[in-house]
DNA sequence: ATGTTC
């Protein structure tokens, strides 16, 4: 056994090559597992210990699971999944993050790099002009009647109004539309921010990427997907925004409320027992936000048809949509049996194989499409579910790089001029509104992405299709 | 992540 810990007792037994587990101790009611290897264990000290708290909550299945970009976070580490019992187990809004359903959504024109080459300033300008960016941006004021449509049946919803095709539907996780979801469970507060901020960026980690199909890994999965080496694809990455902020901050709160007593070894990890009246709110409520995060990269995704007409008489198709903050009502194999469990997703995404009866037909020979960005100015990838990964944590992957340096630390160590002076060599347009998040997305405040993917790959968390580089980049 | 310490 070796002892990575810093603390006492702190024992972590590699299992295999990019398997270590943490056999369970004290209040820990499972084993975790963390999947990196040992210059990764070194940079996540105190997420470990999230982890091991998160083994000890009441409920929990299996074992607790750190993906490869895991680190810290509010109560749970990012990059974690945990599965409770729907009878004996809880549902934690630190178990999702702040920012309900952030996630990725994938685009794929029909333009090759030689087509728009001349043109990419433009292009980002446009998009940059079209969808509003940074922290307390707003778009139009939803009415009510159609602001309930859109969290109560998400992406359906948006499109009775004339944002994108049914077609959209069937490339999203979920079909964009999570059940139950009912706008009596939202606050009045929520739903003033919420309503205004539709169609939106935000700021931090979130961004539009112009970006090349640089290597393809599997030509007959990209042949099924419809994509080539050198073709032009569009990812949007944002979430919530201050209506899942706005959620989790008043359901955090109540559930402080309610339950004073409650001992729990972080009071970040506050839960409410999933089959209590307030864990069902919270469940409606969060589903309200995640069906309100899949329409915000709808409307986007419309904005950006609107740009790609105009300039290039030409449109967007969806390749896919994950959601990377999340709890979901799924079955599961667990001691041989299938169980319905109320699995936390937090920086994590999920990756069904073929033989996922949720797998609409388009996917089911291939398995269900999975994005996992880089950070800024890197490479992202494209990648498929697999069967195997059932079997390791609950047909789950990596979300992201995962971040090395804290925000506060980055603006510390980092310097702006460096940063731009990188991307500019590489001939990666940025458009920005606050210099402040540029430093604090640097590529050196993140793990590298290519380490991140060999190791998914490798254990099969999902398997890698398609490696995307990007051309522009525009951020809040 | 966030009307960035409602």
């Amino acid at each position: 056994m070796l002892n990575f810990g810093t603390k006492e007792g702190d024992f972590i037994r590699k299992i295999t090559k990019y398997v270590f587990e943490i056999p369970k101790e004290k209040n820990m009611k499972v084993d975790a597992y963390i999947f990196t290897d040992e210059k990764g264990l070194k940079e996540i000290t105190e997420a470990i210990e999230q982890l091991k708290n998160v083994a000890s909550l009441p409920g929990i299945v299996k074992a607790a699971y750190g993906m490869p970009d895991i680190h810290w976070g509010y109560g749970f580490p990012i990059g974690g999944v945990a599965a409770f019992d729907v009878e004996e187990g809880i549902i934690s809004p630190g178990g999702v993050g702040f920012d309900i359903n952030c996630g990725v959504r994938l685009l794929k024109t029909p333009l090759l790099y030689n087509d728009v080459k001349k043109h990419l300033e433009k292009l980002i300008q446009k998009i940059y002009e079209i969808v509003p960016v940074g922290v307390g941006s707003t778009s139009k004021k939803f009415n009510k009647k159609d602001f309930k449509n859109i969290i109560e049946k998400g992406v359906k919803g948006a499109i009775e109004i004339g944002y994108g095709y049914p077609e959209d539907l069937e490339c999203i996780e979920d079909n964009g539309h999570i059940t139950p979801a009912s706008i009596k469970d939202i606050s009045n507060k929520a739903y003033e921010r919420g309503r205004e901020e539709l169609g939106t960026l935000g700021a931090g980690n979130h961004f539009i990427e112009i970006q090349m199909i640089e290597q393809i890994y599997d030509k007959k999965v990209a042949n099924k997907l419809g994509i080539v080496e050198n073709q032009i694809i569009i990812m949007i990455h944002t979430g919530s925004r201050g209506f899942g902020h706005q959620v989790a901050t008043d359901y955090i709160q109540l559930m402080r409320n309610s339950f004073k007593n409650l001992s729990i070894p972080d009071k970040q990890l506050i839960y409410a027992p999933f089959k209590s009246e307030l864990g069902q709110k919270y469940f409606s409520a969060m589903n309200c936000a995640a069906n309100y995060a899949f329409v915000n990269r709808q409307i986007i995704t419309h904005y950006i048809r609107i740009v790609l007409s105009e300039l290039f008489n030409s449109s967007a198709q969806l390749i896919y949509d994950v959601a990377h903050n999340i709890a979901k009502l799924e079955t599961h194999i667990i001691n041989n049996e299938l169980k319905k469990v109320i699995i936390h997703r937090k920086g994590a995404t999920r990756a069904f194989g073929p033989n996922r009866n949720e797998i609409p037909q388009k996917f089911k020979q291939i398995g269900q499409p999975v994005i996992i960005p880089g950070d800024m100015g890197t490479a992202s990838y494209l990648l498929v579910g697999t069967d195997e990964s059932e079997n390791i944590a609950f047909s789950s992957t990596a979300h992201g790089a995962g971040r090395l340096l804290g925000r506060r630390q980055a603006i510390r160590q980092l310097k702006l001029n460096k940063i731009l002076s990188k991307l500019h060599k590489s001939g990666i347009i940025v458009k920005s509104k606050n210099k402040k998040t540029i430093i604090e997305e640097a590529p050196e405040a993140y793990k590298d992405i290519d380490k991140v993917i060999e190791i998914t790959n490798y254990l099969s968390l999902s398997k890698k299709i398609a490696r995307m580089i990007p051309l522009g980049v525009i951020k809040g």
